[in-house]
DNA sequence: CGCCGAGTTGAACTGAATCAAGAAACGTGG
DNA sequence: CCACGTTTCTTGATTCAGTTCAACTCGGCG
């Protein structure tokens, strides 16, 4: 898996001197996690923001009934972070796992502070995130509402092209709203599909 | 219905002096719509933000099977806007139509550029708006991934206690993402149910 | 008065969930 | 490097929540 550098992210990003940024990268802490390592359990407070470098990360919750729901991936090149917890200081209703062994860069929400006093061009890359975020959001409330388990799945492997191969395919099912068995049968019935297309 | 000033509103969430709020306020366009009128069509660009002083707005999309599905409603005291549309400048995916005759504060994006540029409070204000958003939209994907149908509307009263008084039962269906012969279900399956309790 | 959109109800249908069992893949320790 | 248990994936049978289609009621409005 290629490396996705957090200077390289940012850089394309903000317009800032590259001096700046130097500085913004060491008030950032890098840390690698285990496969299976949590970075952050539900219930404690989330305010920071976790870049993928290298790696995939989940967010997740647990519901009253006990079964997962997983919020968002993050492969390498993805940020993850809970801005409901962070923004409203709120104990966090999602985990935060590594699914791979992964190294992310954090930035902490005083850093994010101090940064956005600092450097005027930071609150519009913040701003950026945040409208990023919302239409990533609209655009998933919308798949729920409209379209059936196949187009989900194939609308999933779209926007995650490699997430199927690195990940236990159960927790696919779990983004996409519907059983594990459902989704194998899913993609059988895709493979019947494409076999019958083609010969 | 009570009306909600948009002074009120702001002033209650930025903290600049009146003086700053009331030039604001004259460079924001003030209109009413009747009831059925449109203030935004799918395919058009929307770079505003919408209060509602006074009415109901929902904003919808339409399927390529033609149906609509409700994204959000706007009773007095709510902000309206697209940001995907607004801040990446795309045409719009969603309706806007006025539920009542609708009285709304329109907020243009130039003015909030300019405005983020004047009043340094402002931008912490528009922040704390599009955390809101995300927040609200989490919150939503949250429950389609794990609600059935009868917990998604109690859900649903619950944040929007009013709504289903003042707008036709289906739209609601439509918001909940159920057809309305199931909602009407529902409703007589909890009727059912709270008659069994309190007698 | 008659029409039309909204809501309700019923019957048949269907996509997806559940439950259960077996097969394949995987990691770990000996 | 193999043997073992564990997790993941698949497949089948059954059930169920919610959809679809159609008929009927009700209330408002021209």
């Amino acid at each position: 898996m290629r490396n996705f550098s957090f200077r390289e992210f940012l850089t394309s990003n903000i317009s800032a001197d590259p001096e700046v940024i130097t500085q913004l990268l060491q008030r950032c802490q890098r840390k690698s996690y285990k496969k299976g390592d949590f970075l952050i359990l539900a219930g404690a407070n989330c305010s920071h923001i976790f870049f993928v470098e290298k790696g995939v990360l989940r967010q997740y919750s647990i519901d009253e009934k006990g079964k997962e729901h997983i919020l968002q991936f993050a492969p390498e090149g993805w940020l993850l972070n809970d801005r409901e917890s962070m923004y409203f200081n709120q104990p966090s209703k999602y985990y935060i796992e590594a699914l791979e062994n992964t190294d992310v860069f954090i930035l902490d929400e005083k850093v994010i502070d101090q940064l956005a006093l600092e450097i005027p061009s930071f609150s519009t890359f913040n701003t950026e995130l945040l409208n990023n975020h919302i239409r990533h959001l609209q655009n998933r409330i919308n798949l729920l509402l409209s379209a059936t388990a196949e187009e989900r799945y194939l609308t999933f492997i779209q926007m995650y092209p490699d997430i199927l191969l690195r990940v236990p395919q159960w927790m696919v099912a779990s983004y996409l709203g519907i059983t594990a068995e459902s989704l194998s049968r899913v993609r059988k019935e895709l493979v019947a599909k494409n076999f019958k297309k083609t010969s």
